[in-house]
DNA sequence: TCTGGGGTCCTAGGACCC
DNA sequence: TCTGGGGTCCTAGGACCC
């Protein structure tokens, strides 16, 4: 039986950051648009976060590149102009997207904030394809203002690499026919899940696009670089025939993890950090209603070295508490005295639902008391926002009582 | 004022069992 | 005085993505 021709396509926003931070400025009575200048998105250089997060077109043509320093950057493009992130408003606009692409398939996967993939098969009437995607195109950018890149092909893949090929505010189709011309042509580093690591090691093959590696033998790339080796000699030859993932999936992993303000060494305050990401990871681990099977500590050094350690627990759990006694094991075990730390990291997975939990041959009257508050807890904050409450070992006493002030309050007017 | 934070997936080696 | 080998689970670390 000859399978169907499936009809994808990427959305892909350009500079979307940047552009959504414009728009929001735009609409608060600022006449620059940023998009206009030299400008990025940057972290927090005071809380040593200071990297590009997304950039502008005149940025970009400075060499301005994604990820590196807020320092580096200024270095290539002196009159750099940086604007502070809002995820907020920008979860929004991601929406507002989402709202238009959902009217054209229900088949919809969020592949991040600022990217979609539609699979469109069966949804064509006498259209085609790209018609439709010059519509998206078009009506996006009338009705909330900001541009997308749109690539049409026959598989995730390939409408992933067409949408990245010149931007912004472009249609492009990448279908099967076009590889020689349209991909293969292009350097080995542009294709799909190649990075930095990978691409020194195929130079010295004397792969240098993606053609070249097309090129290869299947066999001798798998001996190679095992199953990363298959994918990537799949992926240069437009092979790819995973499914559109339009249906809400569960999380697999949560963390949290902070870079802190100055480099710690003590390990009573590194404890409280981790308590406080545990507190995070744990609230939205409730929000899912899921159950960690595993626990995991990442601590990164002043000179970046990362050291993780996890641990499998007995039983499923999502309490602080509990969560928080692992976590405080694993970094007693790893952590040696004296070395100054980074950033802290805690991860929680190999998640399950409810109805999967194994039930602790422990679970006593004090873990159900743990539920119990944790849940008292869940509720104030989702009411009264996630600061409203916080635990005693963190806080001044006069905070304490003003806390506690307000706790009595809120249960009261809950009767 | 140099290098984020949130994810997924894979691999290698050790422990353990039969 | 012979020391294999397959399978599974667990852990640490790494590569890659946006």
């Amino acid at each position: 039986m000859e399978k169907i021709q499936r009809q994808i396509l990427h959305i892909d926003v350009n500079n979307a950051f940047l552009s959504w931070t414009a728009i929001d400025r735009l609409a608060m009575g600022e006449t620059l648009d940023i998009r206009n200048i030299e400008a990025v998105i940057g972290g927090d250089e005071t809380k040593r976060s200071g990297i590009v997060l997304a950039k502008s077109t005149k940025a970009k043509k400075k060499g301005v590149t994604t990820g590196e320093t807020l320092y580096q950057a200024r270095l290539k493009c002196p009159n750099l102009q940086v604007f502070k992130g809002d995820y907020k408003s920008y979860k929004k606009h991601s929406n507002d997207l989402y709202n238009i692409l959902s009217q054209y398939t229900d088949k919809i996967e969020r592949f991040s904030i600022d990217e979609c993939f539609l699979d469109m098969t069966g949804c064509l009437i006498g259209e085609s394809l790209l018609s439709k995607a010059y519509e998206i195109n078009k009506r996006v950018k009338e009705e909330l203002g900001f541009t997308v890149n749109v690539g049409v092909a026959h598989n995730k893949l390939l409408a992933k690499m067409a949408s990245d090929f010149t931007k912004p505010d472009k249609v492009h189709t990448l279908f099967e026919e076009e590889i020689p011309s349209k991909m293969w042509t292009l350097p080995v580093s542009e294709l799909f899940m190649l990075g930095k690591k990978t691409i020194p090691k195929l130079y010295n093959m004397g792969i240098k696009t993606i053609g070249d590696l097309a090129k290869q033998d299947k066999e001798y790339m798998v001996k190679k670089f095992g199953k990363h080796g298959l994918i990537m000699w799949e992926y240069s030859n437009g092979i790819d025939n995973s499914e559109v993932h339009y249906l809400e999936e569960k999380p697999k992993g949560i963390g949290n993890s902070v870079t802190l303000p100055t480099d710690l060494a003590e390990k009573e305050k590194i404890e409280k950090v981790l308590l406080t990401l545990v507190e995070q990871v744990t609230y939205r681990l409730r929000r899912y209603n899921m159950y960690a099977n595993v626990v995991n500590v990442q601590l990164r050094t002043k000179d970046f070295k990362d050291f993780s350690h996890q641990r499998k627990l007995s039983y499923s759990t999502a309490n602080t508490k509990e969560i928080y006694n692992t976590a405080k094991e694993l970094l007693n075990e790893m952590y040696k005295n004296g070395t100054y730390i980074r950033l802290v990291g805690v991860r929680v997975d190999n998640l399950v639902e409810e109805d999967e939990v194994q039930i602790s041959l422990f679970n006593n009257d004090t873990s159900k008391k743990q539920e119990k508050l944790d849940k008292v807890v869940d509720s104030l904050k989702q009411k009264y926002g996630y600061n409203s409450v916080t635990r005693a070992r963190k806080i001044t006493f006069r905070k304490y009582y003003k806390i506690k002030r307000c706790i009595v309050n809120c249960l009261t007017k809950n009767k």
